[in-house]
DNA sequence: TTACGTTACGAACGATCGTTTGCTATTTTC
DNA sequence: GAAAATAGCAAACGATCGTTCGTAACGTAA
């Protein structure tokens, strides 16, 4: 296969990370192959690591782009609400819809992530840990604005029944884990 | 190195088992890998997979193990509490301790594994499976004693506090997260 | 039109993967 | 005490890992 455009070679580009992401939400980031990636894209091994560099930077793209793509399905319909309980309730509502129907394979490939590399440092990681935190504080701070006592505390519960539903979902196949979030969710919200 | 005894090679045995399962517990099942192991114990690597027979079966022991150290950590201190809301209450103070100070260096074996493996068809997946479901049995059995309303909803959100935790103790080092646990459990319990 | 930059390839690198084979040394069994 | 069973090793298997190299083909800019 001869070269591409620069416009061609940018639409590769987000097709090989598009691949990335829906392989990675199944087999983790470090499951994630470049051999495998150049199999499914029809391309060389070489051509797909190309445009990365290395493996560690394909992975933070990846990860970059379904950090993006869990703000378009999550934070962006919810994002105009009335900040405080309102947008709570909504977030409640939308984050439940997407952890029992989402667009991943693997479930909600943040949560994978978050467990797979809790404990390996690295960029990785550190992207991980960055981008959850940045919404624990969006969360602690609609629940201060809603003057719910202890913002943080309620963040920290909203969170682990999202990481906790992801799994009810993927391993137990449980129908009624989605449901249950979303119910989980509001009473925490309006004890 | 000669052959050992019977006894002396099942100590092996259980020296690998322990490695397997500390190692897997930072690193995943499936990055536990036979090599790695081998160096570890100062063993060839068919010296360590003769004790298995292939990384499946070494992978399901090593699963198995970790779900007896759980048990022996989290549910036997509690099981001779009343059946009811006393050992509702006993659980949530044991596993949130647990997940604070956890005995394997990746924090929560099982959780780690839940995430691991939901969407990876196999024995592996089938025993994770089969042992989280158990335990929600237990503490919907309890939460129904207790006479706590939809006895499910109760096992779903005190699971999903417990893994959602586990991300905030390894992940966001979070000196607070196994406070919150518990107090997030007892809300559940006392609503 | 020429020169340069870049995409993508094929091939190969050393490392490591899980597994198998052949063997030795020892224990266990008869 | 002879014979069978077995723990563990050394070496090698083919496969795959991430990465590098040289090169051909083409787009882009001078």
């Amino acid at each position: 296969m001869p070269r591409r455009s620069q416009a061609e070679a940018a639409r590769t580009h987000d097709a090989i990370l598009d691949r990335a992401v829906t392989v990675a939400s199944t087999h983790g980031l470090e499951g994630l192959t470049i051999g495998r990636l150049a199999t499914d894209m029809r391309m060389s091994k070489a051509g797909v690591i190309g445009h990365f560099g290395s493996k560690e930077r394909l992975q933070l793209e990846a990860l970059d782009r379904a950090i993006d793509d869990w703000r378009a399905a999550v934070w962006d319909p919810v994002a105009h609400e009335e900040p405080g309980l309102p947008r709570l309730l909504a977030i409640a509502r939308r984050w439940s819809e997407f952890l029992g129907d989402c667009p991943f394979p693997g479930g909600c490939f943040l949560t994978a992530a978050s467990f797979e590399f809790d404990d390996r440092p690295g960029p990785v990681r550190d992207r991980v840990r960055e981008a959850l935190a940045l919404w624990l504080r969006v969360l602690a701070a609609d629940a201060r604005r809603a003057g719910l006592d202890d913002p943080d505390q309620i963040a920290f519960e909203l969170n682990t029944i999202a990481m906790g539903t992801n799994s009810a979902v993927r391993l137990q196949e449980d129908p009624t884990a989605a449901r249950r979030c979303r119910r989980a969710m509001e009473r925490v919200l309006t004890r």
